[in-house]
RNA sequence: GUGGCUGUAGCUCAGUUGGUUAGAGCAUUGGAUUGUGGUUCCAAGGGUCGGGGGUUCGAAUCCCCUCAGCCACCCCA
């Protein structure tokens, strides 16, 4: 009989414990900052209708996975048309129109897998099946809300030791009339920006080439950008950008919500350096209508954002005839945990039970058994050992699993009602009474959690 | 979606101009006289040479197709 080969659908990943444990860590660590601005947890099935999800891009709707029967009938074609969800912020509109009594404002976080059929790219943290940590507030216009969502961006950050990060900020109404402004007129908005945001990579000269091809009349797009970018910067020199795009309503109103938000987010504690405008900032070509902002890592450029989002105040009407105006960000956690990896400062750790309980004899069995219970209702993770075997293979197990302590109970110990411990970390080994065994335990745990020693991220 | 590179053991790779039973290191399992790991030594298990077809007396090696993986672009988290 012929096996079936074991793998993985292309771009999705098994999490094997000894990666899991780490991710893990960062995940609460989004989600305690999450708490900390008051967002209320939120989820939604991965499967969503497919009208749904389509028809915000045209470029997204053909990365959606749709969804069908390994063994259909005609039938099932009468079914409505289901589909993996997108995004998440998609999802989140469809529920606010939903349910009308949410509060307002609403502010809701939701951790969970998204999926897109476009081409893998591990080294750029790129996945058919990735996680999205997102952080949204809607029901308000206020850019206090928008500061807000670029403040968490950056205490996550923080909180996870990057250091070398930079969010990006822009609006999509200053790149409307900026656009308008080069271009003479809208129609080149979207092929204007897509342009614009390549400057990075390929130059100024990339750029006119750019558009050229795309046709687009930008003759003087290199000053005037130019100048627009000496304005911007980690320091902008809001009045001089105001000057440069004087006399275009959209570009104005624009850069007064950037200005606003800039200021707000610093005033909330956004370190200085970490915050800049960035005129070539183009990104969320789909929905968003307001302060867009990105996070790249100026270590690893080629990883592309780190996290990305901005203001989408008409995204909930097309679910309802309510009007919500809403903004929020997209941590991507994969993103941040390749990003962990190749700075390497993602270590892999294989287990997290903290003392395994050694089978000495079989006449011990019922001794170790009481005492891995003792410890377990201490609130001590313990592992008990199933066979027969030597001490050297538990001692072999324990120390493969990076387990810190081994208990044992011989004869020697249980005729004196005594228990050894073993600190496979620094080797010494005490003998103790199984009474204190529990309590002595759970405080040299607890003093080695806190020693600057012991790792975590 | 476009272009390029690569596919030999679980992992990293050797394999000479096509030539007998395809090798190494790491990992795994067992052992080095049975109360203690991380070092060392010995041994064992494990391979449709990605898959299919072709050329040849003979293919891991040459040709074609296909699949998979990786990289860049596109786009993004």
């Amino acid at each position: 009989m012929s096996r079936i080969e074991p793998r993985t659908f292309r771009g999705t990943r098994d999490f094997l414990p000894s990666e899991l444990i780490p991710r893990r860590r960062i995940v609460s660590i989004i989600e305690e900052a999450y708490r900390r601005y008051g967002f209320q947890p939120l989820e939604t099935p991965a499967i969503e209708y497919l009208e749904i999800l389509t028809g915000k891009s045209e470029e997204n709707d053909k990365l959606i996975y749709e969804i069908r029967r390994a063994r259909g009938d005609a039938e099932d074609s009468a079914e409505s048309a289901i589909a993996l969800r997108y995004d998440l912020t998609v999802p989140l509109a469809r529920v606010v129109a939903q349910y009308a009594e949410l509060p307002r404002p609403f502010k809701r976080y939701q951790i969970q897998p998204v999926w897109r059929a476009d081409r893998p790219q591990p080294r750029q943290g790129r996945y058919r099946e990735f996680v999205q940590c997102d952080a949204d507030i809607l029901g308000t216009d206020s850019p206090l809300a928008d500061a807000e969502i670029v403040a968490l961006t950056s205490e996550v950050l923080t909180a996870l030791k990057f250091e070398k990060y930079r969010i990006r900020l822009s609006s999509r109404k200053f790149l409307a009339g900026l656009s308008e402004l080069v271009t003479g007129n809208e129609t080149h908005f979207f092929d204007f920006c897509r342009c614009l945001d390549k400057l990075d990579k390929i130059g100024w000269d990339g750029v006119e080439q750019e558009f050229g091809k795309n046709n687009i009349p930008a003759k003087d797009a290199r000053a005037r950008v130019t100048e627009l970018m000496a304005s911007g910067g980690t320091e902008p020199d809001f009045a001089g950008a105001r000057k440069l795009v004087a006399g275009n309503g959209a570009a104005e109103v624009g850069l007064n919500e950037i200005e606003t938000v800039y200021h707000a987010a610093r005033d909330l504690g956004v370190p200085q350096g970490k915050l800049s405008f960035d005129a070539t900032l183009a990104r969320g070509l789909d929905y968003y209508t307001g302060p867009i902002f990105e996070t790249v890592s100026e270590e690893l450029p080629h990883l592309g954002s780190l996290t990305g989002g901005g203001r989408y105040d008409g995204l909930v009407a097309t679910f309802s005839k309510q009007n919500v105006p809403a903004t929020g960000t997209t941590i991507g956690l994969d993103r941040i945990q390749t990003a962990l990896t190749q700075l390497e400062r993602f270590k892999s750790e294989p287990s997290e039970t903290q003392v395994l309980v050694a089978r000495f004899d079989d006449a011990g069995v019922g001794k170790s058994l009481e005492l891995a219970a003792e410890l377990r209702r201490a609130g001590l993770r313990a592992e008990i050992w199933y066979d027969n075997d030597r001490m050297k293979k538990q001692f072999s197990y324990a120390d493969q699993q990076q387990i810190p302590f081994v208990v044992i109970a011989g004869p020697d110990e249980r005729e004196r009602g005594e228990v050894s411990l073993k600190n496979l970390r620094t080797q010494e080994q005490v003998t103790l009474a199984q009474s204190d065994l529990a309590a002595h335990l759970l405080n040299v745990v607890k003093a080695q959690a806190g020693s600057p020693d012991s790792s975590g991220n």
